[in-house]
DNA sequence: ATAAAACCTGACGTGCACGTTAGGTTTGTG
DNA sequence: CACAAACCTAACGTGCACGTCAGGTTTTAT
């Protein structure tokens, strides 16, 4: 396989795929004798490993050197202790972060059950109004922060 | 409040702060006769606010062309449809993080649970040898991605 | 044999969200 | 009134993950 079909199998470009190899992330298992660079399957393998770092927050650099500390160890059962506490970081983090968004869907749940009242309210009224909005609906809760922020604005300046 | 307490309150830089003035996300309400900023509370709910777009996965050019779009609206209603709108829209993606961020846990989860095997193997088998393991628990199911990348690591080149 | 498509190696450019440095001014406190 | 701490503008620097261009070579299909 070479560079275009890794590139298109892998959803890559191909120049991101040199810029793996540039940082010691991925290599060909050999060349052509004309220096085309020729992949395996393995690589596909490799690269979904790189997403899935990425997605955890690595960057390229840390995941390279991630690589490189469980490449110099000669014990396999040592190697995949390594990956066991890492990942077991990673989770943890995973789960924080799923918590976090989990807060922001909630913040945009609050902020389109309160916009919802907004359609019954006469279109003329101006953006400054509604600050001091006094809707029914809208005295229970508190101004979710997300709506707030934009009730403020200040008109458009003639600049 | 000048812009040192703003940045203390909101956790950013002083330079941030600047940085979002220079972007037209963010304005001081007025200045001293010297020239320091000064900031009302308000300040800190628009940095909520740019802080959650942000992590809405939205560029600060973005979220100003947004904020601008939104300035030129003179209708309450009409800009509350739109926030509605844009909103809606958001909080699809964001659930779709929430599955794509579960699926990762999930990946974890197996992988952890495949790893877990391992440590029953002796200490001296070698990295290579984890390729065609053999291990009871191992054989149901096929060998988690996130292992699988690392498994076939060549050794250490002496480069 | 030839031509198009795919590939090669540099090397410089880009967008983002600030960090950093330089050199000077303003404010609050003793 | 002196002085440190906080602030100002302007401008260049940084790390990341590639994009893009130039100029040439290799494959592959006809």
């Amino acid at each position: 396989m070479r560079v275009g079909e890794l590139a298109e199998r892998s959803g890559k470009t191909v120049r991101a795929l040199r810029f793996y190899e540039e940082m010691d992330l991925l290599r060909p298992v050999n060349r052509t004798k004309g220096g085309f660079r020729q992949y395996d399957e393995q690589a596909l393998v490799r690269i979904h490993w790189i997403d899935r770092l990425q997605d955890l927050g690595f960057s390229l650099r840390e995941t390279r050197d991630f690589l490189e500390s469980l490449r110099e160890l000669p014990s396999g059962p040592a190697a995949m202790q390594i990956l066991r506490e890492f990942y077991t970081l990673k989770l943890a983090e995973t789960q924080a972060n799923l918590a976090r968004l989990s807060r922001l869907e909630q913040e945009l749940n609050e902020s389109l059950t309160f916009l919802e009242s907004c359609q019954s309210c006469d279109p003329v009224t101006p953006r400054q109004a509604c600050a001091c909005c006094d809707e029914v609906g809208h005295r229970d809760a508190p101004t979710p922060i997300l709506v707030a922020a934009v009730q403020d604005l200040p008109v458009a300046n003639p600049s």
